[in-house]
DNA sequence: TGTACATCAGTGAACGCGCGTTCACTGATGTAC
DNA sequence: TGTACATCAGTGAACGCGCGTTCACTGATGTAC
């Protein structure tokens, strides 16, 4: 019985997965039940034994992916020193490999306007914005919210706008000046 | 024979417009053809008179909006003196009412990622972003040029994350950070 | 320990529907005489 | 100027397909005796 429960909750755990990786890899409305399950090893006809609509496999699939990144931002931000801190999350955010790889890519720059047509979804992804913000701004010296708040839109806005470069060489030098900007604690040149 | 012409041609454009009104507002994989023609006053069957087929829809009228935008920045940025042009077009991409907008906001934050996957629309959308680029660096001091790729993304990024937070006051605050560090001249506090 | 039963995670056929695309057609318009 | 014809922009029925969702079922597993 309780063996059973776990291997429920790990069943849960692996349709999330494979919806995330779909949702992103291909956008919310290119993937569909079947395709999901068949992902996680099982047939569609299962899937409403773990959610009551697709609706709601995306609102949850956003809201834990997006809220797995806001804890590893905070994470790092109340380990190591301000400076590395920030140069670790704007690095990693920006680095090409991870830029390239859609299906493990940040939510807010892989599925954003996706999501945010979804007024339902909204409600539950709020909540980690804030929290990536609070994790930049312990980065940085008091008062400099704004500079926080700025440094979140460019990390997402660069990542965006990458992907839809054609040239490579082009979408390397979006990512690199916005690592410069976006790693820099003082706004001094 | 040549009202003919003419008219053939204005319906082709209240098709693209059509398109890319609902698109936006729906998202691509969210508009069916049909819902574009009867949009556009007409029934879904002419269409493909007009493309071959809806992917080369998606490329015309995401070509076509960027191209607007990216138009018009290099416009002001030609018109004014540095300072202002800058402030003008920062001021009018984050505005609140403008951002709310979707059905007429900017490609690359209202469509971005979905475009990013379909990658016969990408080499259509790449020089509009490097004129956009351009028109920014133009208002900037000379050897800028990281600061306005940077701008770029902050200005994407913050509508993107704005439409994203369910909480309107959150929203704001983001799109007067990204317009207080993106309106920015020289990077000194 | 061995058997009979109950549970329930997962199956796969079926539903109504809307999609992208095709095509035979209609009827308004411009042209030829 | 008036009539007959050709053109072709736009119509709407039809196609095969995949979607989200439902449901009767199966068969492996845990429990009771």
């Amino acid at each position: 019985m309780r063996t059973t429960a776990e291997r429920k909750a790990e069943t849960r755990g692996r349709i999330l997965d494979a919806a995330g990786e779909l949702f992103r890899l291909h956008g919310i409305d290119g993937v569909g039940v079947d395709a999901v399950m068949h992902r996680a090893g099982l047939t569609h006809g299962g899937f409403y034994a773990y959610f009551p609509s697709k609706e709601a496999l995306v609102a949850e699939v956003s809201a834990a992916s997006l809220a797995r990144s806001a804890a590893r931002w905070e994470r790092i931000s109340r380990e190591g020193k301000p400076q590395a801190a920030l140069a670790d999350i704007v690095r990693s955010y920006l680095d090409p490999a991870h830029v390239a790889a859609f299906e493990r890519g940040c939510v807010l720059a892989t599925l954003g306007p996706e999501i945010a047509r979804r007024h339902g979804v909204r409600p539950a992804i709020t909540p980690s914005i804030r929290q990536m913000v609070d994790a930049l701004a312990r980065c940085l010296p008091d008062g400099q919210r704004a500079a926080a708040l700025a440094k979140l839109s460019t990390l997402v806005g660069a990542v965006v706008l990458a992907r839809l470069c054609d040239d490579a060489q082009f979408a390397g030098e979006i990512l690199s000046a916005a690592e410069q900007v976006a790693g820099r604690r003082k706004n001094v040149d």
